[in-house]
DNA sequence: AGATCACTTTACAGCGCTGTACATTGTCTG
DNA sequence: CAGACAATGTACAGCGCTGTAAAGTGATCT
C-alpha cells in the first residue's frame, strides 16, 4: 500500500493542497466547515505528513542533536534524559550522537553529519581544541557544555568548577580532613575540566591554611572505575597518608570505595570521599556518595534555550552561562 | 553566506548536476580527471550535501529509532550505546526515543512521530497491547526487543527468559540455599517478562525438590530501587525466612543490598543475590553483583540485522530469535 | 448597484537532490 | 572499416511539502 499523500487527500476532499496542507499545519484561517471536510478525508485516508518533504520545504528540521562522549555514563545518561524532555515540550526532537572521546568523531559532529539534518547542535567536547571548534560550525548554530575552553564566539553552559571544586574541599574540610586527595589527573588527559578543579582544590585548602602536598594529587591510567582504584591502591602501597578525597566523578568515586575497602579502610570514618556528578551511582554505593552536584536540569534547559535563540536568529557573540551547583551530601561524606 | 548546492558545484567545475551527486556518492563510472575537477570544485566551495533533500530523492533516510523506557537506565544505556555503534558501522544513524513507559508516548513512536523519518524502528515497549503493536506499524519495518507477548507478525529480539531465571536460581542453589526469593513483582504491572522469569524461578526450585512459597515472591510499590528497598525491608519486618534473592533488575539488587546491610545482614553469607542485566551497577556495589548477562551485544546486533533486512523488502512472517545470556559471577553470590 | 475590504482558497514554483532515459564518446571485433 | 557495445556524461522530471502571489467570496459601506 502506497503512502497516502497529501495531493491523495486534497483529490479526496475536492481541494487544493494547500488547503489540506492549513489544516494539517492547523492554520487558523479556514472554515470550520472546510476544515471538517478535510479532517474527515484526512482520517478516511489515514493520512500522515511525511516530515523529510516537510523539511525540505521549510528549511528547518525540528531536530536538534545531542553529541557527548558515551550514552552510556550516568551523567551523560541523565543530561541526555533531560534534554530530550525539555526539547520535546519545545517541539523537538532530539538525536543522539556518541563521540567516544574520538577527535575525528567530534569534528564529524560539526561537519557534514549534520548538514541539514539538524537545526542545531549542543555538544560536549573533549578531544577538540578551541580553535578547531571556533573555525568549524560555520552557519550550524552550536551551544557546548561542560568546561572546555570555549572560544568567545560560541555559546557555552557550565558550572563553576573552581568554585564546585572550592566547596567539595570546604565540605571536607568542615568535617575536620586536612590531608586531601585529588583523584582526577588522568594520564595524557590535561584538560581544563581538571585544570579549574585541581585550581578550586587548592584554593580551599590554602584559604584554610592547609600546606599543599603534591603527593596527594592523584593519577589514573584510564577513565574506568577500575583505573581510579588502581591509583588509589598504588597511593596506599607508597604509603601516602590521607584522609579525605575529592575525585574527578562518581565512577572514580566507586573504584576508590572499592580499593579502600580491600585495604580495611573505613569511609567516612578514617577517609570521607566526595563525588562529582551527583549521579544515579551514587545511591548504590556503600557507603552512598556524598557528590558535588552540577545542576544537570538548569545545563539542560540553558543550553536548550540558548540553541533556540541561535537557531531563531540570534547572532550576538558568545555567551558564557553558569549555572548552580551543590553538594548532595550523603554516607560517605556526611554533613559536619 | 548561503550554503552551497549540487548546482554551484556543478557550474563551477562545468560538469551537469549529475555528475557532481555520482562523484559525492563515490559511483564508479566516473573518470579519474572528471573525478578531480569536480572534487577541487567541491573542495573550493566547501559543499556538503543537504542529506534532507538526498532524502527526499531517494525516499531513505538513513536513520533508525530506537525507543526505549529510559535512556538513563544503565542496561538501556548501555544498549543505545551498542546499538548506535552497530548501526554506525552500517551507514545508520540513530535517533534515541525516550517512552518513559507511557502508553501514549509508545504508541506515537509507530505512528505519526517517526513518519517518513526514519526507515525502521528498534522499540522495546513495555505498555503496548500485543493487537495494537501488530496493528500501528503498517508499513514501518519494526523490531521489538524484551520479553513483551510480541504479535507473531513482528520481529522480536529476546533473551530466554525463563531459562535465564531458571540459570539464575540454578547458580543460588548450587551454593546450598533453598530459601530463595524472587524481587520482581512490581503493583499493577504483570509483565509477561515477570511472569516467564518467575516460571524459570519456579521449575528451577521445583527440579530441585525445593517446595515453593508463595511468601518468597516479593511486591515492590515502583521500579526505583527504594522500592525494592522498602520491599525486602517491609519482608524482613514480617519474618521471612530467606537465604537468597533473584531481583528482577541491578537497581533493585542494589536497594536489596542496601536493606540488607541496614540490618546487618551480611552477602553473601547470609543471603545471597543474584541481580538482572549485568549492567554497569554490578560494580558499584558492595559486595558486587552476581548479575544474569544478557548478551547485549547480542540483542543489539541481531534486532539490527533482522530490521536490515525488513528495511530492505524482506517481507516473511516475524521472527522470534532468542540470544544467549549467562550469569556474570561476583561477589554477591560467588561460584560455588 | 458598485466599490471596498477582510477573509478564504487556489495555483504553482521551488526546496536540493537522485533516478531515468538518452546522447556522446571511445574501444573492440570480425 | 562498419557495426556493436561498453563506458561516461547530460537533461530533466519528480520526491512531498510549503510559501507566495493571485484569485475568489461574501459582507459591508456609500
Amino acid at each position: 500500500m502506497a503512502r497516502v499523500r497529501l495531493i491523495d487527500v486534497a483529490e479526496r476532499a475536492q481541494v487544493s493542497m494547500k488547503t489540506v496542507s492549513n489544516v494539517v499545519n492547523g492554520y487558523a484561517h479556514v472554515q470550520p466547515d472546510m476544515r471538517a471536510r478535510v479532517q474527515a478525508a484526512i482520517d478516511e485516508l489515514g493520512y500522515r505528513p511525511n516530515l523529510t518533504a516537510r523539511r525540505l520545504a521549510t528549511g528547518r528540521t525540528g531536530m536538534i542533536a545531542l553529541a557527548m562522549p558515551e550514552i552510556d555514563h550516568p551523567y551523560f545518561g541523565e543530561m541526555a534524559s533531560h534534554l530530550a524532555e525539555i526539547a520535546l515540550a519545545r517541539g523537538y526532537r532530539v538525536i543522539i550522537e556518541q563521540t567516544l572521546s574520538d577527535a575525528a568523531a567530534e569534528k564529524a559532529v560539526l561537519q557534514d553529519r549534520e548538514a541539514g539534518l539538524v537545526d542545531g547542535v549542543i555538544f560536549q567536547p573533549t578531544r577538540m581544541a578551541t580553535l578547531d571548534l571556533a573555525r568549524l560550525h560555520d552557519d550550524l548554530p552550536v551551544v557546548l557544555l561542560g568546561e572546555i575552553d570555549a572560544p568567545v564566539t560560541t555559546d557555552h553552559v557550565m558550572i563553576d568548577n573552581v568554585a564546585a571544586a572550592f566547596d567539595g574541599v570546604r565540605h571536607l574540610l568542615n568535617l575536620g580532613r586536612r590531608r586531601v586527595a585529588f583523584l582526577g589527573l588522568v594520564d595524557g588527559d590535561i584538560t581544563m575540566t581538571n585544570r579549574r578543579r585541581l585550581l578550586g582544590y587548592q584554593e580551599a585548602l590554602v584559604g584554610a591554611g592547609v600546606r599543599l602536598d603534591p603527593e596527594l594529587v592523584l593519577q589514573a591510567r584510564g577513565f574506568d572505575s577500575h583505573d581510579a582504584e588502581a591509583a588509589v591502591e598504588s597511593a596506599l602501597d607508597r604509603g601516602l597518608d590521607f584522609d579525605a578525597i575529592l575525585s574527578r566523578d562518581d565512577r572514580f568515586a566507586a573504584g576508590a570505595l572499592t580499593a579502600l575497602r580491600r585495604r580495611g579502610i573505613a569511609v567516612p570514618d578514617d577517609v570521607a570521599i566526595v563525588g562529582w556528578d551527583d549521579s544515579a551511582i551514587t545511591g548504590y554505593t556503600s557507603p552512598t556518595l556524598t557528590s558535588v552536584a552540577p545542576d544537570k536540569r538548569a545545563l539542560a534547559t540553558r543550553a536548550f534555550e540558548l540553541l533556540h535563540e541561535r537557531m531563531h536568529g540570534h547572532h550576538g557573540a558568545g555567551r558564557h552561562i553558569v549555572v548552580p551547583h551543590g553538594i548532595s551530601v550523603r554516607a560517605s561524606a556526611p554533613g559536619a
